[in-house]
RNA sequence: GGGUAGGUAGCGAAGUGGUUAAACGCAACAGACUGUAAAUCUGUCGACUAUGUCUUCGGAGGUUCGAAUCCUCCCCUACCCA
């Protein structure tokens, strides 16, 4: 097998990377891989809690996947068994408790996801659970002798909640070890992460020292800005542009993000070379030409050039010609007259009839072109669909159901 | 074990006996505007059989014409002392 140089490999492995801990030991490791023809173990972590990939996963993804084609070796990690602890505090809802089963289905659908940007053929996946499930009580408090509070108060987040007076629970100082043991059972020589992870990556290098391994090559990459141009992308914070997303949201989400973003999105998530210069160009003259360019991009290789053509022109007709599209899922009712505000609810444009009747007074429900102005509107339902606008973006289109 | 400060709507946070379904901020939803689902501005934001009715302020009781607000017990959280 063909690898390339060192320095080949260094330059690309540099790439869109925040820190490198540390390039000397990179150095090193890749020359003995070539020495050897070994290739190094890459190792990245998989919170299956959240099988919901974003595009700030594919950041770190697509450096794995970097690695891969260097020829070395890629670990998926599903971090399974703390998922099925769960947080007992039972004040975070970020970290559900999942049984065996459904940690094993996320850790797939996960899997599945980061085959969109990994080659699936080389790509391990593991579980956790595997090796930290066989550990003893003892072996628990063994390894938990490794490290001390004071230096588990280093990582910020934890330091700053202990400031404020937040909880810390002590489970939650074993999930930084628990992930470090996964370093030391797979004696992995890398580990990927975002910024976020660095702690943890550090923690993983720290015992694989004390338990007598080569220590881990931390790579950290940098965390991408969610769509609202201030958090970090996040499925909780609303911000987030998902893998499964439909072409249409892809796209859509992607017109949505604040001008100045946009050469990041390029650089952090188009592969390396593809069209960047050609859309920073067009973002001089116009950045909305520029951000079509790349929202037609994305969707492009998460799904299909022709998905990506199809977004864009749902895209325009809904938003810049303001009708509805063409495909819209029909709902078809037994009734033949239904209340508009039942309706809504029971097409789930509405939480409550509360809401339904809210968003009725506010003028946001079209019926075939024309804004209902009664709140006790009645549908009148035939064979043929009417097309019930809620809001700007939501559309249902609803009938009677045939009888035969 | 002892002490102190707390637990209020999706979240954060005011309110310490009477126009309080509960200020304010964030999120959310809607409208206007826009190249945009951004930004900005405006409105809404417990539920319902709806110009009224019902249920909310950790939980259960109690005092009172009237309680998120006072009393009792219980549960939970943080910090300090041991």
């Amino acid at each position: 097998m063909y690898f390339p140089t060192v320095k080949e490999q260094l330059d690309l492995i540099v790439g869109n990377v925040v820190e490198i801990i540390s390039v000397e030991e990179l150095e090193k490791k890749l020359l003995h891989s070539l020495q050897t023809n070994k290739p190094l173990k890459v190792k990245l972590g998989a919170d299956p809690s959240r099988p919901d990939l974003h595009l700030g996963h594919s950041v770190v993804l697509r450096k794995l996947r970097e690695f891969q084609d260097l020829g070395h070796e890629a670990i998926l990690i599903i971090g399974d068994f703390t998922a099925m602890i769960g947080d007992p505090s039972g004040k975070s809802k970020t970290r559900p408790q999942l049984s065996a089963e459904e940690a094993r289905e996320n850790g797939i659908s996960y899997f599945e996801q980061a085959s969109k940007i990994l080659d699936p053929a080389k790509t391990t996946i593991c579980y956790n659970s595997d090796w930290l499930g066989a550990m003893k009580f003892a072996d628990v408090i063994r390894l938990s002798s490794h490290y001390t509070v004071a230096r588990m108060l280093e990582r910020d987040d934890f330091e700053r909640r202990y400031r404020s007076q937040e909880p810390i629970s002590i489970h939650e100082f074993l999930y930084p070890l628990a992930q470090g043991m996964d370093s030391v059972h797979l004696k992995n020589d890398i580990e990927l992460g975002g910024t976020d992870q660095k702690f943890n990556l550090l923690v993983g290098r720290d015992l694989q020292r004390e338990y007598g391994i080569v220590p881990q090559v931390c790579i950290t990459m940098p965390l991408l800005v969610g769509t609202a141009g201030e958090e970090k992308m996040s499925k909780s914070l609303g911000n987030a542009i998902c893998f499964n997303d439909p072409p249409s949201d892809m796209y859509g989400k992607m017109l949505s993000i604040p001008d100045p973003l946009i050469e990041t999105y390029c650089r952090l998530l188009v592969p390396p070379g593809e069209l960047f210069g050609e859309i920073l160009a067009q973002r001089e003259e116009n950045p909305r030409t520029a951000k079509r360019a790349l929202a037609k991009k994305i969707v492009a290789l998460y799904y299909s050039e022709e998905a990506a053509e199809g977004a864009e022109t749902h895209f325009d007709q809904v938003f810049i010609h303001k009708k509805a599209p063409d495909q819209i899922e029909l709902f078809e009712f037994e009734e033949r007259s239904v209340l508009l505000i039942d309706m809504l609810v029971t097409l789930g444009a509405a939480s409550s009839k509360s809401e339904a009747r809210r968003m009725i007074q506010q003028k946001s429900v079209v019926i075939d072109d024309r804004k209902v102005e009664e709140i006790t509107e009645c549908v009148e339902l035939e064979s043929e669909p009417k097309i019930i606008r809620a809001g700007k973006r939501r559309f249902f289109k609803v009938a009677a159901k045939k009888t035969f």
